[in-house]
Formats: structure tokens, sequence, C-alpha cells
RNA sequence: GCCCCCAUCGUCCAGAGGCCUAGGACGCCGCCCUUUCAAGGCGGAAACGGGGAUUCGAAUUCCCCUGGGGGCACCA
């Protein structure tokens, strides 16, 4: 099996063209076949190096490596098709010579005219082949004299072209409906179609799976395909992402693009394991598997036909569920950046040794990773910040400031500074105070850590320190006066 | 306008004639645990779009309707 992924650099990575690669990927990885990066970058004009590069990064992230094309090399060339052009305008002349295409001579407008009156009459919009019957020799003469012509396939009438598609099973279009299109642009450039179906039959690709959205360009394909003596390969067609409003996936649900998800805090294998489940399923019950596991079991003929929603939020708690899986190490390498991104500066020693600390904590209470900086910044930073709500909702109350006195004393009394003895030294607060957990712990809580939403009190003392702890607890009861 | 595709809880999937009083996951709602927030445990509400047909029997097959989606370029 041979499959590839063929975007176009005319746009970032968006969730869609992700799924389309994971599939691909899962496909050829399952069949032990080979998957080929491609980029079909025909339209100079609206390509560009930043999305070519924030294609190939998208797809690094993901870990869909890929054995040939772009980058990597492989028997076939460039793999990039602004690079091929003469290899299509070489298929386009030999099409000519066998009279499978032919030169047409009408203008834009003339075709935009006879497209609008047969849309008015009900009748298929396409080309009507007018300049199919030229002669051959008017046709080269035409040419001579350099008039402006773009090269047509000419699809065979009356005719029909049916496929199995691996999706959606039997597939049939009657050639009424499919025009006789171009192939080579009046300036000898090749169009989509001709460049992506030579390119699959020189690459020897033997499964195209895409979008659905290219499902009804299928019968072009094949077609060229057959002009050119060769074998259509087999053809799975995907059906599309829709948002939450159930229309198509696109900017007006927000930021679509891979990229904008590798910033927000998720984790690539969750994101992996999210999107393989839009369309297919693991069998059994089971929502959450390895790469390993989904590679095994992965099957185009299982993939569903209906289109998905894209649930950000089933897609936040399968990361929540990664995370938490991530050993320790791993978990900090991959936040202590982001912690000190937050900072605006890098950790020491000392604070790195404190955040090693409470890292497990906060590990278990997160489901993206751009929430760390938040959960430990009160760990590392001279004035800290108070959430205004969590003031009004706790320190405001009337028990707080006689707990905070009370924790102030016992913790100044305290001979060693560990989670335990904290906790016996704030128990002991409680009793003697009669206040409850929620009333006496949370005034601490917000006092120290600026919030009523932090990692564990005790622990999160034990990591602040005492100096500091004791002098958060005085600045909040010095306030008590000021107000 | 024309062609094509699709149709099970709000969402993602399971279900390929009787195993379905339709199963799992997210989300939602309760309860438990608990110093906050999470996590975890237990429980709950929640769907076969409508109408015909075939059959002893249909979520599963067929037809129509409705709804949704895609496509109809010298874009990809």
């Amino acid at each position: 099996m041979r499959v590839r992924f063929a975007p176009s650099p005319t746009g970032y990575l968006h969730v869609g063209s992700a799924r389309t690669a994971l599939f691909n990927w899962l496909a050829a990885r399952h069949a032990g076949g080979e998957f080929i990066l491609r980029s079909d970058d025909t339209d100079q004009a609206r390509g560009s190096d930043e999305y070519y590069r924030d294609v190939l990064d998208g797809l690094r992230w993901l870990g869909l490596d890929w054995d040939e094309g772009v980058e990597e090399g492989g028997p076939h060339g460039s793999y990039r098709q602004s690079e091929r052009l003469e290899r299509y305008q070489e298929v386009a002349e030999q099409l000519r010579d066998r009279t499978a295409a032919y030169l047409c001579f009408c203008s834009p407008e003339e075709l935009d005219d006879r497209r609008r009156q047969a849309q008015a009459e009900g009748r298929p919009p396409g080309y009507d082949g007018r300049c199919r019957t030229l002669a051959g020799a008017e046709s080269q003469a035409r040419r001579a004299a350099g008039e402006a012509a773009v090269l047509r396939l000419a699809v065979p009438r009356p005719g029909e072209t049916v496929f199995d598609d691996v999706v959606r099973g039997e597939v049939r279009f009657g050639h009424d409906h499919v025009e006789d299109f171009v192939l080579l642009r009046s300036d000898g450039t090749p169009t989509y179609h001709l460049a992506s179906t030579v390119d699959d039959v020189d690459y020897g690709i033997t499964h195209v799976v895409r979008g659905e959205d290219l499902l009804s360009s299928t019968p072009k394909h094949i077609l060229i395909t057959l002009a050119m003596g060769a074998e259509p390969p087999i053809y799975a067609h995907l059906s599309l992402l829709m948002g939450p409003d159930g229309k198509k996936l696109s900017k007006r649900h927000g930021d679509t693009a891979l990229n904008a998800y590798r910033e927000g805090g998720f984790l690539p294998e969750a994101f992996v394991n999210y999107v393989a489940l839009l369309g297919w399923n693991f069998g059994d019950d089971e929502t959450v598997f390895t790469r390993a596991e989904m590679v095994e079991r992965f099957d185009l003929s299982d993939i569903q036909k209906n289109p998905a929603v894209f649930d950000n939020e089933k897609l936040i708690w399968m990361n929540g569920v990664y995370i938490r899986d991530l050993g320790a190490d791993e978990f900090i390498a991959r936040t202590l950046p982001l912690v000190e991104a937050d900072l605006g500066r890098p950790l020491d020693e000392d604070e790195r040794a404190t955040y090693r600390a409470i890292a497990p904590l906060v590990q278990e209470r997160m489901k993206l990773l751009t929430e760390a900086p938040a959960q430990v910044r009160f760990l590392f930073v001279e004035e800290l910040e108070y959430d205004p709500a969590s003031w009004h909702k706790v320190i405001v109350k009337p028990d707080s400031r006689a707990a905070l006195e009370a924790a102030k004393a016992r913790l100044g009394d305290l001979g060693e500074w560990t989670t335990d003895a904290i906790e016996q030294a704030l128990r002991a607060m409680l009793e003697e105070l009669e206040l409850n957990a929620r009333k006496g712990l949370q005034p601490v809580r917000v006092a120290v850590t600026g919030s009523s939403v932090s990692p564990p009190l005790f622990e999160s003392l034990e990591a602040l320190g005492p100096e500091r702890t004791l002098v958060r607890l005085q600045e909040v009861l010095d306030g008590y006066d000021g107000q």
C-alpha cells in the first residue's frame, strides 16, 4: 500500500487536513506500506513558504512521519508540484496526441455566459464541448497564430464512471455531469486535477484517502488515469469535519489551525487519539488507546460515512487523561518552559526543586498544559496578585481574620516545616477556633496563594517555605486595619 | 438551478433482521470522597427524523419525504 497526503500550502494546516493525514498515516502503518508527503503547490500565487513550514511542523508535532516526499526525498524526484511542471506538460501533450484531450479557444467571458444560461435553463452548467469538434489542423493553426487556448480532456460521451469507494461503496457519475474539464491553463500550467493525478500515477499511489469534497472530482481523476493508460487507485473519501453548529468546520468556529492546539496546551498524543475517533472507532468500548494499538486495529473500511462534529470539550477531557498519564519528568519538561515564560525569567536551582516537588500535584488537576503557570505562580513571585473574586468570597468573611491570626501564630512557632507538621498546626488551629476546614483553611489559601483555587494547601505552604508564608499572612492581616 | 453524499442520546462512536426494555465515551444533573480545584467512585436524565413497503419479526433491507453536508472555475 502506498498512500499520500498532499496539502496545498495555501493556509495553515487545519484540523480537518490533520485528520486526513492521520488516516493516511494509519492506513500505511497498519499495512506496512508507505506514507508519502507531497506538496500540491501548483498555484504559486497563493502558496507561501510560511504555510509550507507550518504543514511540516504540524505533521511532525503529531508524529506522523513520512517515508517518502518533501524534505525526505525518495525515488520520484522533488515531490513538489511546482518543480514538476514539465512532466505535467509532457503528459498533457501525450493525451493530446492520442486525442484524449483537445485545445479550447473559448474565452472566459464566453464560458461564463454560457454557464449562466445553462443554469438558468436547468441544464448542467459544465462546458458544452464546443471546441471538441475543431479539426486538428484548425486547432494547430489558431494556436500557431498565437490565440490563447486551454487544453481540455475529452470526456467519453455517452458514458459513466463507476468506482468502489472504500468508505462509501459503489459510487457512479454519469458523464452528463462531468464536463470536458481543463488540464492545462492558457499559460501552460497544469490544473490541480492534472497535476495531482499525474503524481498519483507516477508515484505508484495505490490508495487515495482524502476529503469528501473531492468525491465529485474523482471521475475526472479516474478519466485522466485511464487516458494515461494506468490503473486507477482505490479511493476512500472521508466525510468532512463540522463545527458545533453542524456547518463545515471553518474559521468562524474559532481557531481551526492545528498550531492553535499546540499552543493551546494540547498534547499531540491526545489530539491524535481524539481525532482518530472522529469517524472511526477502536472496537470494544475503548476510547483511550495508544498509537501502537491504533495502528494495529485501524482499517479504512471501518470508517464511518457521516460527517462528525469536532467537539472541543471531549478533546480537552482527553488531554487531561493524557496529561495525568505523563511521567513526572515528562510533565516537568513539558510545563517548565511555560512556567518560565509566564514569569518572564528562568527558574533558579532552588526554584526548580520547588517546582519539581509541587508538579505532581498540579499535574492531577490540569486539562491543558497552559494551566500550569497559574497554579504555581504564587511560588515564584514576590508581589502576589489576589484574585478579586476569591478575596471577596473568603477574606472578607467574619471568621477569616481570627483564622489568619491563629494560623500565623501556630505556623510561626513551628519547629519543622513539613506538610505533616503544617497540617497538624492548622488542624489544631481549627479546633481551637471551632471552625470547619472550609471556613478556617480557605482564608489561609487565599492569603498565601492569592486564589481560592490552588494545589493542596499544606503541600503548597511547605513548598512556599515559612518566611514567605508568614509574610503573606501578615500582609493580609495588615490589610484588615487599613479597611 | 443541477449532480452527489449522509441520517442512532446535545456531541463522538457501538449496533451489519430476533442477543435492543438500544450499549460505551464526552458533556449535563445528583450523591459519595474532600481544605479549594481537580481526579476518583456510585447513580440519573438523554437517541433509532417522518411516512410507506418487505418480513412471523426492522435501528438494521427497499422506496418516498424531510433535514444536513459536499460539489458544479483557466482554486486546490
